[in-house]
DNA sequence: CGAGATAGTTAGAAGCTATAACCCACCTGT
DNA sequence: ACAGGTGGGTTATAGCTTCTAACTATCTCG
């Protein structure tokens, strides 16, 4: 019946979770170069080549986790969004994400393999993202018309044709490098020993766009 | 004779040199984790261990070229304040020096390993990158008191106890964030197939700072 | 010239990814 | 109800990695 084999793409989705589980508590510990499939598989008790019927390579994992840290990154701005959280909100909760699981953070934001390339899905989780921060960006209407907004107006593709005037455009990727420039150095201990704090240049920031 | 002192030492730095060669050859193509002390012994045309009389673990050896990287970046940027670059041209040559290299900039400035602590002169050497910048900055003349500049007046060690004014440090900070917010993203290739030119948006932004 | 530091060698331990070959249990179709 | 395919698990093994140990040869310096 359905029900026998729901029985074992339960138990195999189950597995893959845990494996999942603890390769995210590896990364956390100690970064994704540490990551060994080897001791992942004993602590889930089975013993090394096992794990290869659940995830094809130490590549697949990666991969399924940097898929997972898109879809729960999007799920937190989405859900803000839908609390009502402005510009301001958004960076927070953002913010917060990040700060809950840097190398989580860094799986996508981080420095990039050079031959990777992200599976096609991330790039639409991406755009995902980006959908909710111009609806945020556009709450504060029309903007003064600038050089990089008329360059934007023929190079909107990227929105998803989105119909939102090019100074929003241009706030919301505005958003988005500013907030990503503070959270990644700050994240990355490039602001240890300066003793200011991150959130109140992350609200500055935020209060200067236009 | 000091010279045969220097003919052996001069020997030892010239092996090093090509050892740290080699391994930015290697990094530039594959990454970090490709870095094989293996592969560059036989590259440089002696068999594996012998190269742990140049290094001493494949950490120091990274963090040697960290180390370059850093006093590259601090070079650069002092040239270009020296050929009489303002805040637009230093953002012109970081961004272009990164582009060279983009590995490069990510050792610095990329993901963090959770264990790692870079040595202290790094650390230093980021102050002096800092110091170049707020002089840049100061050009501008003082700036409207922010919130952020005033919680800035009671946390300045950083700046090595700069006697600029709040904003000028205020200016230098997001500087530095907004240029590595767009520079990293743009690396990292987040804005592919969105077709825009990163130049436009970090002139932009640097346009925006008060 | 002799003595010691230094550069290099090979051998090997421990760990990793990944493949191959094999076993066993369960699920399914006749 | 039973035979056979499928999928989860095992051990063995190849080939790579970092790094240590032990040994040799060469080069430098008193």
């Amino acid at each position: 019946m359905t029900e026998n084999v729901s029985s074992r793409e339960r138990y195999r989705a189950q597995v893959r979770a845990d494996i999942k589980r603890h390769a995210w508590a590896q990364i956390a510990a100690a970064g994704v170069p540490a990551l060994s499939l080897n001791a992942i598989a004993k602590q889930v008790g089975m013993s090394g080549p096992a794990l290869y019927r659940y995830f094809a390579s130490r590549d697949e994992l990666i991969t399924a986790l940097i898929r997972d840290a898109y879809r729960s990154l999007a799920d937190t701005v989405r859900a803000a969004r839908d609390a009502g959280a402005g510009v301001g909100g958004l960076a927070h909760a953002i913010r917060d994400w990040a700060r809950a699981d840097p190398q989580r953070y860094f799986l996508i934001y981080g420095t990039p393999v050079p031959g990777y390339h992200a599976p096609e899905d991330t790039t639409a989780i991406s755009f995902e993202v980006m959908a909710v921060l111009i609806e945020a960006c556009a709450e504060t209407g029309d903007g003064p018309p600038t050089p990089f907004g008329a360059h934007l107006e023929t190079h909107r593709d990227w929105a998803g044709g989105h119909p939102a005037p090019p100074a929003v455009l241009h706030r919301a990727l505005s958003f988005w490098t500013r907030l990503h420039g503070v959270l990644s150095l700050e994240l990355a201990g490039h602001f240890a020993g300066m003793g200011f704090d991150p959130d109140l240049l992350i609200t500055e920031e935020l209060a200067g766009l236009r």
